[in-house]
DNA sequence: GACGAAGATGACCGGGCGATCAAGTTGCTA
DNA sequence: TAGCAACTTGATCGCCCGGTCATCTTCGTC
């Protein structure tokens, strides 16, 4: 991800990636509160070696958080080039949903001033792109706004998320039914103007 | 709120209410991870105290729940006896994001047995008339259930959350594009059946 | 106003956490 | 293969947290 200076030696590079994945499982596991301990001992090092790699806990969240910022943002551009608006907007929500089912990690901790604000300003931009182009062709309501569909990306899981016993899948079901609530057809008038950015 | 056998002494009431009153503010502000301490602090009163009227930390926690979910169900019988029944399920869903705007804390933690659930299942139950009368008058669509709007309560509020310099009134936006949602103009079907419940 | 019980308090404990560091080990290069 | 830098590691630190307890204070009652 990041092209630094000096090559990573390999056993280093290698536990580097070790660390990166069993961090996303652990935090996904026991959420945002996952000791680095028990990384460590899922990565299969030593907890020294986890700060070896990460300056502070912080700093490997950044890291997680950055790479689902950096894969959404592909996705999305990506998207951007396919034939159908809708599709593609539902599409995007439905990759990034699917992704995030782990944890709210992506979002809740973006705030602190780094490399992170970057790329979710990045993907900020590729999101609102993707939602101009699905305005234009009437398949979303015209008050709607990038910020707004950049808001609700994680709004399906977090719901689902909040049944005792849910369905794996169950998400796709508020998906749904967020994504009529921004389609044109009966729309009411919005309470609140749409939010700026940041 | 629990009628217990012995009527508390004067000073220990006030502080149980103190304390209740300084843990819901502390909550809001730095999240489940508030520490005892800062509680205790907030409330003028010895940490040790807190153990002398809540026996743990998720008791404490199990109590100002308990609190919100019962509140909540009587606002949902107040309003089931309202005339309109889409205005009173939109003014139920106001009125519970606008208490809950503090903290999810409402239904994350609601999963350990207890008292606890109970008033939740009391509160579903009520939520649950009211979405049957709004759906039998046309105000909602056919295929959305109790427990759909339930899950959705708290969304609003957690959506406008993710938005770094959000205004207060933001989740009113996001209530609108919801109910939208669950509108019958314009529906369409969903890819995942209703949960059930629990 | 005196007395007993209910309650409040500060000192304290055990444990888990993030983070550090000197010493040991391993991969790379010449 | 020799040597060095890059990397790993176990031990350890300081901190904060939830929770406990003996002791002291305060409220309610006669």
């Amino acid at each position: 991800m990041t092209s630094s200076a000096r090559p990573l030696r390999a056993d280093a590079a290698r536990n580097r990636e070790l660390l990166l994945a069993a961090a996303e499982e652990e935090f996904a596991a026991r959420g945002i509160d996952a000791s680095i301990a028990d990384i460590a001992d899922r990565a299969g090092v030593a907890k020294a070696t986890v700060f070896s790699h990460f300056a502070s806990k912080e700093e490997l969240i950044a890291a997680i958080v950055g790479g689902h910022f950096a894969a959404l943002t592909a996705v999305a551009r990506r998207l951007l080039a396919t034939a159908d608006p809708e599709a593609a907007l539902s599409e995007f929500l439905t990759v990034a949903a699917d992704g995030i089912k782990q944890q709210d990690l992506t979002f809740l901790r973006a705030d602190d001033d780094s490399r992170v604000t970057e790329l979710r300003n990045d993907l900020h931009v590729a999101v609102s792109a993707l939602v101009d182009r699905a305005r234009a062709a009437g398949a979303i309501r015209a008050d709607i706004t990038g910020t707004d569909v950049f808001l609700l990306i994680c709004a399906p899981v977090h719901i689902a998320g909040c049944h005792p016993n849910a369905h794996p899948d169950l998400w796709r079901r508020y998906q749904a039914i967020i994504f009529d609530g921004l389609r044109p057809s009966g729309a009411n008038p919005l309470p609140q103007p749409p939010p700026s950015w940041p």
